[in-house]
RNA sequence: GGGCAGGUACUCAAGCGGCCAACGAGGGCAGACUGUAAAUCUGCUGACUUAUGUCUACGGAGGUUCGAAUCCUUCCCUGCCCA
């Protein structure tokens, strides 16, 4: 294993919190020492199977723990997913039945090991002990948090003082988390700043059981391309694992600038020089940021896809956008009709949610097909010849009939 | 258990018997401008064979009325205060 200051050095490097450091040297010491892996926890929720670049921050945190010789366990959240909100207020936590919870936790897996090395990951099921759990255990636990505690979560903390509800459940679920922690003997647990009220419950709970605590590794939140909100799939400003090259290249060149250096350090995860440099460069104005940011969502593309995939969706970009050809893949449909008018072939192609809409954009000039834009909202589509149907600037499909 | 205030479209939030598919803001979509940016500007934003038309929708179910998101009854849900 690698000496101290070399492992420490890594591990801190891009984090927000590394909380006790003390005990982190401790643990680091002991583990090089004896020569025995850290567990480095991660807590995951299957009610959401998608992941993202944002949730992909503190994976590559993890890979770097990897390479240090660490254990990665990843535990997947089926035991409260399966409870989910039963106020049914929120929708960001449903109630999944187990087989979902299953098949979502193994869809996670398998896009986390794009980035994790999984020879030296562990995954657990959290249902595997939690189930096991008594009343009086469960009571037990909660005696070893108080109310004014809980409430010092900053979301408790604004919805107590806002007047919105907060129902019982909730404050279990930190509880919850931290039990896991108990469960598998974590010796950090890492997740996203917005998790540094559950990890640090993590250390209370494993200490009042006896064990000793693990240390807390947090990691920023990443904005998603709309560059305020933080990405999220919900809000539809999320860049995906499992996204295309070219969608991903394209969601990428659509951030603000003033994110450009922000997705360099956290999303491409290079070193802090690298993103000194470009910060200096963008703002001196010897770097256009055009260049900058070709160049970052080159590097995600190439993160996921590979370079070759990524240089391919640098020239498609300038193909469709800076000369405004067609775009080299387009997916092709084939309609079982011999013509069609413009409305319904727009819904039947799923490029419009309902006729009304297919109005709009009609109208609104929106719609074009071999690249002459359709006015008309009674055009009819002659189908026996294949055409190129482009809604908005984004969305094109070959359509061809049957 | 009692009292008070609430529950409106994706979100916030007006409306408090007909002029309400419902003001306004945010979001979203489309267009202009550009670096497919961002910012800005313009239009649209329940659905339907586009029709000064029909249907669905203002927590649920009933009712009053020519007519209800608006009034009444009841049920469900939320917050606050009292116990």
């Amino acid at each position: 294993m690698k000496p101290l200051a070399e492992q420490l050095a890594v591990i801190k490097e891009h984090v927000v919190d590394l909380l006790p450091e003390d005990d982190v040297i401790t643990k680091l010491e002991r583990s090089i020492k004896n020569n025995s892996p850290l567990r480095i926890k991660l807590g995951l929720d299957p009610s959401r199977p998608d992941i993202h670049i944002g949730h992909a921050v503190v994976l590559q945190k993890l890979r770097q723990f990897q390479e240090l010789g660490h254990l990665v366990v990843l535990i997947i959240g089926d035991f409260t997913a399966t409870i989910g909100d039963p106020t049914g207020k929120s929708k960001t936590r449903p109630a999944l039945t187990i087989e979902e919870t299953r098949h979502n936790g193994a869809t996670y897996v398998m896009q986390a090991a794009k980035i994790l090395d999984m020879d030296k990951t562990e995954v657990l099921y959290n249902s595997s002990w939690l189930d096991l759990l008594t009343f009086r255990d469960v009571i037990r636990l909660t005696s070893q948090y108080t109310v004014a505690q809980l409430l010092e979560r900053d979301d408790f903390t604004k919805r107590y003082t806002g007047g919105e509800p907060i129902s019982l459940h909730e404050f279990l679920y930190p509880l919850i988390q931290a039990y896991d922690s108990v469960a598998i003997k974590a010796d950090i647990e890492i997740g996203g700043t917005d998790q540094k009220f559950n990890l640090l419950a993590g250390r209370e709970i494993m200490r009042g059981a006896g064990a000793e605590p693990q240390c807390i590794l947090t990691m920023p939140i990443l904005e998603g391309t709309d560059g305020v909100e933080k990405m999220s799939k919900s809000l539809d400003n999320y860049i995906g694992l499992t996204d295309s090259a070219k969608d991903m290249f394209g969601k990428t060149m659509s951030i603000p600038d003033s994110l450009i250096p922000r997705y360099l350090k956290y999303a491409c995860f290079a070193p802090q020089h690298e993103v000194d440099a470009m910060g200096k460069g963008l703002a001196d104005g010897s770097l256009h940021p055009r260049i900058a940011k070709i160049q970052v969502a080159k590097q995600i593309v190439a993160v996921y896809h590979g370079a070759e995939a990524a240089d391919e969706a640098v020239a498609e970009f300038e193909r469709v956008f800076v000369k405004k050809d067609l775009p080299d893949i387009i997916e092709e449909k084939t309609l079982p009709y011999g013509s069609i008018d413009i409305l319904t072939l727009l819904v039947d192609t799923n490029m419009a949610s309902s006729k009304s809409e297919a109005r709009r954009l009609v109208t609104q000039g929106g719609v074009s097909i071999d690249a002459s834009k359709i006015s008309d909202a009674y055009a009819v589509v002659d189908l026996s010849k294949q055409h190129v149907l482009r809604v908005g600037k984004l969305r094109f499909l070959r359509i061809q009939g049957a």
